[in-house]
RNA sequence: GGGCGAAUAGCUCAGCUGGUAGAGCACUUGCCUUACACGCAAGGGGUCACAGGUUCGAGCCCUGUUUCGCCCA
C-alpha cells in the first residue's frame, strides 16, 4: 500500500535541492509566469488556498515540463487591518493595547508575529507541493515593494489621481479607521421605520420617516421628490427641527423616492452618504453629531452629548414621543452596512482621508477586458467586472492603523502645506522650511494599495529589471471571485497605469470551499477543514486530486472525506499497477532495449494502448489549454484506471510470464513506455506520487518535474487496432455477463461455443482467442465458422458481431432464458425502430453531417442483424 | 430594485463545438483471480426543474415561469 506520508518530505526536498523550481531570465526560453496571490499573514492557510495553490502548481509544473522558463513567484501580503486586530487580539490577552507599546514598538511586534506565519504559510506550501520560486519570495512591505508604493503614491498624486479631502466615509467604530466601499458587507437587518413629524414655519407639518432617528440632531433640510405633487407646494419653505429648533429648508432632489416612507426624507449630511451628496448639490451645511467611537458630539446638544449612538436612539424616541412629534413606528427591513473585518455596524461619517480619483484609471481598466486582452475564465465574470468598474467611486486609501505603508506625505507646520516625496523630505518643497518642521501623515495605505501592484512590483518595479522585461506581462492570475473587485480590478488599472501594459493575459476564477453540507469554512461556525490534516491523513497527492476534480471553474465546491479518499485510492492504484510493472522489469534495461517504443512486433493490446495513450494526452493538452484542469485530471483518471489497469494490465500478464520471448520484451518495452509517459502527464496533478514511482522506474533525468511533456502524435493513432480490441472487449463482456447472471464464480471456467457472423468480428477473434480465454474465464473456446445447429442447453449472447454460447447443462432455466433474450429483444428493437425513423427522415439525410449519417446507418445494419439473430434464437429455445 | 449562477442517478457533481446521458460515493450480486479488498467482475438506478420556441436533431441555443443561492444598489 502506498503511503505518502514517508516519501512527500523527501521529494519536496530533493526538488528543492535540484533547484528546479528556479526560474531564470532565459531568452532562449519562452517565459510562462503566474505570481501567486499573496496569503495573508493573519494565520494559517485554509482550503481556498489549498485549491487556489494546487491550480496554480498544475499550470506551473505542465508549463515548465513543456519547455517554458516557468517562474511561480511567491510571497505574502501584510493584511494591514486584518493583522493588525489579530496582533492587538494577543496583546488585549497580556491585558496591553498597542497604546502601551507605542507606535515604533507595536509596529516591531506586528513584524514578530510576519515572521511566524511566513514561515508558517511556507512551511503549508511546500506540504502541499508548490513549486514557487523561493528565492524571489516577497512580501508586500519589504524594502521593495515600499519603494514601489511610494513611487506610485507619488506618481498618482502628481498627476493629481491622489487628492485629501473631507468627505463622508464608511467609518469603522470599532477598528477606528475608515475603510474603502467594498469592504462594506451589507446585511438586511429588521428593524423600524420611524416617521417624525416636522412643524413648518407657518403652521402645519411635515412627516419624514427614517430608519436612523439619532441622526435628526444632524439634519439640515428634509428633501421631497419633485415629482411628488403631495409636497410641490412645501417646497422652499422651511421646517423646524423638532428638539433642535433648527430651521430646515424642504428641497426637491430626484435622489428622494416617492414611494419610500412618507415621500419626505430627512437630510443629514454628516451622517449619510447620499444626504451627503444631496448637500453638495443644494449647498447645504453638514453638522457632525456622532464622533470617531460612535458616540454622540457637543453638536447634538448637551442632553445627548457624550452617549453612545443607540442609546441616543432609544432617548430620542423617547423624548419625540412624549412631545408628541412621533407619528407612527413601523417594521421595516433594510440592508445595513457593516464592516466586513469585525461585522461592526458601520458608521458614514465626515472624515479628512485619500482618495484616488477612480474615473480616469477605470476606463483603460475596462476596455482591454472588453476587448478581450484579460480574459477571464469563466467569461460571466468579465461582466461582472465591467458592471462594477462602470458604477466605480473614488477609493478611499488611507486607513487609521499603525500597520502599513505609511502614507509618505508631510505637512509642513510654517506653511501648512503638503509635501509628497519618494524619499523623506529634507524640507518643504512649498516654503522651504526644514525637516524638523515637516510632519508625517500619520495614516497608513489601504493593504489593497499595495497588492494592486504586485504583478510588477514582485519583479522589480520601479527597477526595469531584467525580470520585469521578460516575465511581465504574467500569464495567468488564479484567484478565487471574491476578490475581484479588491484586488483583480485594481491590479488591472494598476498594470495599464505604471506599467503601460497588462498584468496578465488570463484570470481563472475559482470558486470557495464549503462543508458538506453547503456551509461556507469559517472559523466562528468551527466548520473549517485544515488542509495539513487531510495531508496528513491522505497525502498532498490525494487533496490535490480532489480539489482538482469534480467541479469546475468559478463554482463552489463542497468537501467529503468520500472524494478525498476516493483520490487516495487512484495514487494507490497507480502505486500497485506500478509494483507490478516493475516486477516484470528487472530484466529490461532502456539502454539496450530501447527508449522508444518499439515499431516492430507489436501485438494489437499493445497498438491498442498506445493509441489510447495518445487520445489521453492529446486531450489532457486540449483541457489544460482550455484551463479546465478537471477535465484533464478526469481523462487520466479513467484512462489510468479503466484502459490501463483494467485492461492492458491484464492482457499482457500472459505475455510478461513467457520468460525470454521477444513478445515478452516487446509488452515490457511497451508496459514501460507507457507508464513512463502517463506519469509525466499525471505529474503535475499528483506530484509526489509520480516522482516516486518514476524514480524507481528505469528513467532518464534527474526528476520527473524536469521530464519532458508528453505530446499526441498523430503517429501514434491507429483506429483499427482500437476497432479490433473493442470487439474482443464486447465479447468478453459478454461472456463475463452471462457468468455473473448465472452466478457462476471467476475460478471456474465454462466452455464457449462463438460463432462470428461478420468478417470483423471472424478477424479480432482470431487474434484475441488468447485474451478471451483467460479474461472472460473460458476452459474450451469453440469457434464455429458455420453453426448447423444453434445448441439448445445454452445461454446466448450477441455481442462484437458474434453469437456467443455458453453450454451449461444443468445450470439452464429456459424460461429465464427466454426472459433474457425477450429482454434483449425489446432493448434492441426499440433502439433500431428509433434508428430506423431517423433514417427515414428526409431532414436528416439531407442536413446532418454526412459522417453522422453514415454511423447511424452501420448502427442500424448492427442493430438489425442482432434483432434477426436474437428472433432466432428465441424461437428455437421457446420451440422446445 | 439591477445583475449573475444553480436546478441532470439516492447524495455530491461533470457533461468541451447541438449528434446513443457520465463519474465518485451509496446500493445489489459474485469473487481474497499472484499489482491492488484503498481491489476485481457483473448489475440496478435519470420525464436532464417546468412551459413554449429554433433545429433533421436540444441536457446544451432562444423566450418565459418556478425554486434555491450569490453579488451589487
Amino acid at each position: 500500500m502506498y503511503d505518502p506520508k514517508v516519501v512527500e518530505d523527501r521529494w519536496y526536498q530533493y526538488w528543492l535541492d535540484g533547484g528546479w523550481f528556479r526560474a531564470e531570465v532565459d531568452p532562449a526560453r519562452k517565459p510562462y509566469c503566474i505570481v501567486i496571490p499573496p496569503p495573508n499573514i493573519t494565520g494559517a492557510l485554509h482550503m481556498g488556498h489549498a485549491l487556489n495553490n494546487t491550480v496554480q502548481d498544475v499550470l506551473i509544473r505542465w508549463r515548465r515540463m513543456q519547455g517554458y522558463e516557468a517562474l511561480w513567484q511567491p510571497g505574502t501580503d501584510h493584511a494591514g487591518i486584518a493583522t493588525q486586530v489579530k496582533v492587538e487580539e494577543e496583546l488585549a490577552k497580556e491585558g496591553l493595547s498597542r497604546h502601551d507599546l507605542g507606535r515604533e514598538g507595536f509596529v516591531a511586534k506586528v513584524w514578530e508575529w510576519k515572521e511566524k506565519y511566513n514561515a508558517t504559510i511556507g512551511k503549508q506550501l511546500y506540504k502541499l507541493g508548490a513549486s514557487c520560486d523561493w528565492s524571489r519570495l516577497r512580501f508586500t512591505l519589504d524594502e521593495g515593494l515600499s519603494r514601489a508604493v511610494r513611487e506610485v503614491f507619488v506618481r498618482l498624486y502628481e498627476k493629481g489621481l491622489i487628492y485629501k479631502g473631507k468627505y463622508i466615509v464608511n467609518w469603522c467604530p470599532d477598528c477606528r479607521t475608515a475603510i474603502s466601499d467594498i469592504e462594506v458587507e451589507h446585511v438586511e437587518e429588521t428593524t423600524s421605520l420611524w416617521h417624525i413629524n416636522y412643524p413648518l414655519e407657518g403652521g402645519g407639518q411635515i412627516t419624514v420617516a427614517t430608519t436612523r432617528p439619532e441622526t435628526m440632531l444632524g439634519d439640515t433640510a428634509v428633501a421631497v421628490s419633485p415629482k411628488d405633487e403631495r409636497y410641490t407646494g412645501l417646497v422652499g419653505r422651511t421646517a423646524i427641527l423638532p428638539v433642535v429648533g433648527r430651521r430646515l429648508p424642504i428641497i426637491a432632489d430626484e435622489y428622494v423616492d416617492p414611494a419610500f416612507g412618507t415621500g419626505a426624507v430627512k437630510v443629514t449630511p454628516a451622517h449619510d452618504p447620499n444626504d451627503f451628496e444631496m448637500a453638495q448639490r443644494h449647498n447645504l451645511p453638514a453638522v457632525e453629531i456622532i464622533d470617531g467611537d460612535g458616540r454622540m458630539t457637543a453638536e447634538a446638544g448637551p442632553r445627548y452629548a457624550g452617549m453612545d449612538r443607540l442609546a441616543c436612539r432609544a432617548a430620542l424616541v423617547k423624548q419625540l414621543e412624549a412631545e408628541g412629534f412621533l407619528a407612527k413606528v413601523e417594521a421595516y427591513t433594510h440592508s445595513v452596512g457593516h464592516c466586513s473585518r469585525c461585522d461592526t455596524t458601520i458608521e458614514p461619517l465626515i472624515s479628512t482621508q485619500w482618495f484616488v480619483r477612480m474615473k480616469p484609471l477605470a476606463e483603460p481598466a475596462m476596455e482591454v477586458v472588453r476587448r478581450g486582452d484579460v480574459k477571464f475564465v469563466p467569461e460571466r465574470f468579465a461582466r461582472i467586472y465591467l458592471n462594477w468598474m462602470e458604477n466605480i467611486r473614488d477609493w478611499c486609501i488611507s486607513r487609521q492603523l499603525w500597520w502599513g505603508h505609511r502614507i509618505p506625505a508631510w505637512h509642513c507646520q510654517e506653511c501648512g502645506k503638503i509635501t509628497v516625496a519618494r524619499e523623506d523630505p529634507k524640507k518643504c518643497v512649498h516654503c522651504g522650511a526644514d525637516a524638523g518642521r515637516l510632519v508625517q501623515e500619520e495614516d497608513v495605505l489601504d493593504t489593497w494599495f499595495s497588492s494592486a501592484l504586485w504583478p510588477f512590483s514582485t519583479l522589480g518595479w520601479p527597477d526595469k529589471t531584467p525580470e520585469l522585461e521578460y516575465f511581465y506581462p504574467t500569464d495567468i492570475l488564479v484567484t478565487a471571485y471574491d476578490i475581484i473587485f479588491f484586488w483583480v480590478a485594481r491590479m488591472i488599472f494598476s498594470g495599464l497605469e505604471f506599467m503601460g501594459e497588462k498584468p496578465f493575459d488570463f484570470v481563472l476564477i475559482t470558486g470557495l470551499i464549503r462543508d458538506s453540507d453547503g456551509r461556507k469554512m469559517s472559523k466562528s461556525l468551527g466548520n473549517g477543514i485544515d488542509p495539513l490534516e487531510v495531508i496528513r491523513d491522505y497525502g498532498a497527492d490525494a487533496l490535490r486530486f480532489t480539489l482538482l476534480t469534480g467541479n469546475t471553474p468559478g463554482n463552489d465546491m463542497r468537501f467529503y472525506w468520500e472524494r478525498v479518499e476516493s483520490s487516495r485510492n487512484f495514487a494507490n492504484k497507480i502505486w500497485n499497477a506500478s509494483r507490478f510493472a516493475l516486477m516484470n522489469l528487472g530484466d529490461f534495461d532502456p539502454d539496450r532495449d530501447g527508449w522508444d517504443l518499439p515499431r516492430d512486433g507489436l501485438e494489437l493490446e499493445d497498438r491498442w494502448v498506445i493509441s489510447r495513450f495518445n487520445r489521453a494526452a492529446g486531450e489532457v493538452d486540449r483541457f489544460l489549454e482550455a484551463l479546465e484542469l478537471g477535465e484533464a485530471a478526469r481523462v487520466l483518471y479513467e484512462f489510468v484506471w479503466d484502459e490501463l489497469c483494467d485492461w492492458y494490465i491484464e492482457l499482457v500478464k500472459g505475455r510478461l510470464a513467457a520468460k525470454g520471448t521477444p513478445s515478452r520484451r516487446t509488452a515490457q518495452r511497451v508496459l514501460w513506455w507507457v507508464l513512463d509517459h502517463t506519469l509525466r502527464l499525471l505529474h503535475p496533478f499528483i506530484p509526489f506520487v509520480t516522482e516516486e514511482i518514476w524514480q524507481h522506474l528505469p528513467h532518464d533525468g534527474p526528476s520527473i518535474m524536469i521530464a519532458p511533456w508528453p505530446k499526441a502524435s498523430q503517429d501514434l493513432d491507429d483506429r483499427e487496432a482500437e476497432a479490433r480490441l473493442t470487439t474482443v472487449m464486447e465479447m468478453i463482456k459478454a461472456i463475463r455477463n452471462i457468468r455473473a447472471e448465472i452466478n457462476v464464480p471467476t475460478g471456474k471456467k465454462a466452455d464457449v461455443i462463438i460463432h462470428p457472423t461478420t468478417a470483423e468480428s471472424g478477424a479480432a477473434l482470431q487474434i484475441g482467442r488468447e485474451h478471451l480465454l483467460k479474461l472472460a474465464y473460458v476452459a474450451n473456446l469453440e469457434v464455429a465458422s458455420t453453426l448447423e445447429e444453434r445448441p439448445p442447453q445454452a445461454i446466448s449472447a450477441i455481442a462484437g458481431g458474434a453469437e456467443i454460447y455458453l453450454p451449461l447443462r444443468g445450470l439452464i432455466d429456459i424460461d429465464r432464458e427466454v426472459a433474457r433474450v425477450d429482454k434483449d429483444i425489446q432493448a434492441t428493437g426499440s433502439e433500431l425502430t428509433k434508428i430506423t425513423g431517423r433514417l427515414a427522415n428526409q431532414g436528416f439525410l439531407a442536413k446532418a453531417p454526412a459522417e453522422v449519417v453514415e454511423k447511424e446507418r452501420a448502427r442500424r445494419l448492427e442493430l438489425a442483424d442482432k434483432l434477426a439473430r436474437l428472433n432466432e434464437r428465441r424461437e428455437q429455445i421457446a420451440g422446445r
